[in-house]
DNA sequence: GCACCTCATGTTAACGTTAACGAAGGGGTG
DNA sequence: CACCCCTTCGTTAACGTTAACATGAGGTGC
């Protein structure tokens, strides 16, 4: 009780005012310039009618306090709090995490800040729990990088109480949903093996119960479909190195596939090295194409033809929507989508013969 | 202005209330449930004494209004948010980013939330409005994971105005740090080089201005000078594959290299994609040995030796003392240093001799 | 010169919660 | 039976800001 949180020593090398023991607010600065608070108020503001003299002598008074405005009355009488909820997947995946800092840095130039909730792997509940903690918290909005199933379908009976926003998610919710044409992506890099003269494209999956994977075998079948080419088995894997892996070590025992398609980078880097491993060389024995470009793509062993998932943008452009979307406060179940585009490095070669 | 953005739609299938437009408060509960608001607040806060009877009553009510209470307004009385800042490094490397997730998840166990801001690349002037904001938005606290000195200097100055840890830095600042031995991290990896046969150790250090770069260069200088052997110069890397695949290619040329430490995992892959174009194979030419064991590092070719960092205890850890200090009030400016661990894999072996 | 408008400022009342205190009732102890 | 204490509740006053309205000084048009 003796030391108060807020306790404020009397600043670097500056003030009388000996016993002061809580920070300055605005009738502080008020009394020091000799105006009212409602005129402190407004040159904080920026907005009304003040005389630059006034505004000056405020200024004054607020710098020589170290005057910090307290958001917390603001929010209280205004209703807004400029901050804005992000919940997240709680993995260290290259996707959700770029996407993190696009969000937070286009926030920023808005004005806003970003409080991020995540959610553990599946738990509906956990979602549940993120957008109750949010919304106490007061949030204006909030942006749902949940690119799982389970999760979109518990959105969609929030989405009215709040702006909100998904990114990569739930098509049939009522909500606007960003994203990156999966499926688009898919078949950028399925085309561009076959039109390298393979008979057909192997492929590697995402974990089961993401939209990513769901869309990125789609738009691989489709391809091969209207090549009227054989759609061998998938392999499925859940994102991480080690089952690209897995997946390496069956597919080297395949003296047939020459061409594989796996939908994330990570797992293209272990099945890179399971094909090393067994003397497949790539990508003269067999031809890889990852799916994100990560930054280390480019330095994979050898570099990593890939499609490139501009996630920053993706960041970007949601809070924009989201932002529109607190402004105009109408529903609209708009629907943004982003284009990928395919970078051919050196794991993609015509077949050997 | 017509459309208020806490406008609530009456909820799924209950409440009669037609015309209401604000969502309900403490008085809207205490009315229904035929109490006062101090009786509701006292159920909330789970704190004073109240008769089972009259909390069933108050429970019933909060139910079915659907009320949720606002921290804005609790906030302004009590002077402490529940909410703590993180100030981070904008950049997707895989240190930073774990470590936030760690700080989140402990966060959430402890009730509290977390309001992130970034800092670009160094910008000095970017953590003094990071933290401005932080303070305005009336964080009880802030944990800085800013590994770069000339942050640090900046930060001391702040620390006596509101509770604040770092993570990775200023070791003179008068605020508590909490770090990885990285010094000890790089002993272990040059001293295993060493007791494997080699020669001497090269380094591929990080980027000018990290604590990182410095203790690890110092660790891994100690050694050397401790065993009595040649102190081969440095090539500079700054964190990226790339970087790491350029000092690749000098060290391809450099017949009597036969062992390097690179200060970071990925710069680790673009060293050995270097090396692997340059015909000289890991480990029979060349050992390599990591730093920080990311994920993907067990599927690198080959498997990647490196010293692991337990960023998300980091994480953890960091958010534990951050909650001790914010209770004890006492402005202690401990030191906690965490141990890191040599992983070994199979990019190390005797020298060829 | 009188009414009227505009600009610059001040005054008062919220916003929704917790803290501090006070009051009523029940039970034990002397 | 008086006294006191403890439990359970209610009442009142903050917290620091913005919104809405009020005030007064000066200028403009007729």
């Amino acid at each position: 009780m003796a030391n108060m949180p807020f306790a404020v020593e009397p600043h670097e090398g500056d003030l009388p005012r000996a016993g002061s023991k809580r920070r300055p607010g605005m009738h502080d600065v008020a009394r020091l310039a000799g105006v009212s608070h409602q005129t402190v108020s407004r040159v904080l503001n920026g907005n009304a009618n003040v005389s630059p003299r006034t505004r000056a002598l405020v200024v004054a008074a607020i710098e020589e306090l170290g005057y910090r405005p307290n958001s917390a009355a603001r929010t209280l009488v205004t209703g807004r709090s400029r901050t804005l909820g992000l919940i997240t997947i709680a993995s260290a995946l290259y996707g959700p995490m770029s996407t993190l800092y696009g969000v937070e840095a286009a926030a920023r130039e808005a004005g806003y800040m970003i409080t991020v909730a995540s959610v553990g792997d599946g738990e509906a509940g956990a979602l549940d729990e993120a957008l109750m903690n949010l919304q106490k918290q007061g949030v204006d909005g909030i942006v749902v990088v949940a690119p799982l199933i389970s999760l979109g379908d518990a959105l969609s009976s929030h989405a009215r109480h709040l702006p909100m926003i998904a990114v990569e998610g739930s098509p049939g919710a009522s909500l606007p949903v960003i994203s990156v044409d999966q499926s688009l992506g898919a078949r950028l890099a399925t085309t561009h093996l076959l039109e390298l003269g393979h008979r057909t494209v192997w492929h590697v999956t995402g974990p089961a119960g993401w939209y990513e994977t769901q869309h990125r075998i789609s738009g691989w079948a489709e391809t091969l479909t209207a090549a009227q080419v054989d759609i061998p088995p998938m392999l499925r894997g859940d994102w991480t190195a080690q089952s690209g892996y897995e997946a390496g070590q069956i597919l080297s025992r395949m003296p047939d596939a020459t061409a594989v398609f796996v939908a994330n980078d990570q797992m293209a880097l272990g099945l890179l090295r399971a094909l090393h491993e067994h003397g497949r060389t790539v990508p003269d024995d067999i031809s890889v194409v990852g799916f994100d470009d990560m930054p280390e793509s480019a330095n994979f062993i050898p570099p990593l033809t890939t499609v490139r998932q501009p996630f920053s943008d993706v960041g970007r452009r949601s809070l924009e929507a989201l932002l529109a979307l607190i402004k105009s406060g109408t529903g609209s179940d708009e629907r943004i989508v982003i284009t990928p585009e395919l970078v051919v490095r050196r794991s993609t070669s015509r077949p050997a013969s």
